[in-house]
DNA sequence: GCGCATGTCGGGCAAATTGCCCGAGACATG
DNA sequence: CATGTCTCGGGCAATTTGCCCGACATGCGC
């Protein structure tokens, strides 16, 4: 029986070794890597090359979809299984979009996790059952969010400008001008319609896109 | 040798297998019962009297740290070790004003959960290094929340500040200029040592000045 | 009653940012 | 290959910020 390579992407150690507890024992599937951040996520991608990659959106700097983009750029191939505490739709849209093939909560059984990783080595896109229905609550209620006017861009740098960084940190962390983080941050008041920075926040508050128990900060 | 009983509250099945692999695998620490959430935290308390409790602080419904309450209501010599991702001084201080023994980060080294354990099994309080470091920050930058550090006009104007209104909005219902309301603006965000306004809103949200339940208005 | 601290309100002005427009390169799609 | 969309950033006037200042009102100790 071929056993299967797992790499797992999560910033805190406590949840990785939660991964550990429910993947290494399952017969066929092991761990072979981890990462605790997106830039990392993609160095170990290229080292070890597993058949699937396990990742939290929510990460320190660049996201978790950042990551996902990046990975997928250098390989057409990899499978991503997203496993996040995220139950709004938006992320998930956005993960599947960014090339993941699985989107598990972590708030769901922890059986859907293998299932999703043993569904994706079979190659199927495996998305669990409370999103799924979240998806189905936007799709009955019309446009959805709003987040859905902005691009993927937009999103991680409106995620990144509504937990409390500085312009100059997110250009920094996105590798982009000074200036085009400023257009985006215009742009992203402009197209919500949104007048102040403080509604930008109640918005990502609002969509999931950032969470209240969640600190500000690098 | 004796061994400790300990409790888990978290409501991520798959952090508590994390608690699993880190606790179970220490002699001498057994986990004797879980709950996920702060009511259930509480009724299996009453069942198992475990020697340790450990809480996250980030439950669905009511906080974790309202469960301590609860629970040192009930058993004045109940030990609570709080393990969260929140790495600002508010939640540390709240919750050890709650009655925790130990308040460790997700963040940290995973060891720092079971010397947090074995700590307070002996009596002491324990604060991990990286939360301890934040609480020093704030006490050289301002007392307390920080909140006490603006006066009572200044708080009322964060407070529609935070909440997304405009600056012109504001002068006009408090019957005070434009310039003002910035000059106060600025202030605040200097006060507070804060750099973008997203943190301000953030800022309000920890310190309760505003509730993220609350919809923004104009 | 007087001095002094503290809070409130706003003017002034250079430096920085916003608002808005535009163009170029990359990609996907028809 | 033409077209649309996304990303990235330059340019520039208009506005705002950051920081300083002075004028009042209020409260408090002496």
């Amino acid at each position: 029986m071929t056993e299967h390579r797992i790499m797992i992407v999560d910033d805190h150690p406590v949840v990785r070794e939660g991964y550990r507890r429910l993947i290494d024992l399952q017969p066929g599937l092991r761990i072979v890597s981890e990462a605790e951040d997106a830039r990392s996520a993609y160095i170990r991608y290229r080292e070890t090359k597993p058949d699937v990659v396990v990742m939290d959106v929510t990460l320190p700097g660049a996201s978790g979809i950042e990551a996902i983009r990046h990975i997928r750029q250098y390989d057409e191939t990899a499978r991503v299984v997203v496993f996040t505490m995220h139950q709004g739709s938006a992320f998930a849209l956005k993960s599947v979009e960014a090339g993941a093939a699985g989107y598990v909560t972590k708030s769901s059984d922890p059986a859907n996790l293998i299932k999703a990783i043993l569904g994706v080595l079979e190659g199927r896109t495996v998305i669990s059952p409370d999103v799924i229905e979240a998806i189905a609550q936007d799709r009955i209620s019309g446009t959805g969010t709003g987040l859905d006017e902005l691009s993927t861009r937009q999103t991680e740098i409106l995620r990144l400008l509504a937990s409390g960084w500085p312009a100059e940190k997110i250009a920094e962390a996105l590798s982009i001008s000074l200036k085009t983080v400023r257009n985006n941050h215009y742009q992203i008041k402009n197209v919500l319609g949104l007048e102040t920075d403080a509604q930008m926040v109640w918005f990502a508050l609002k969509t999931g896109l950032v969470e209240s128990s969640r600190e500000y900060q690098v």
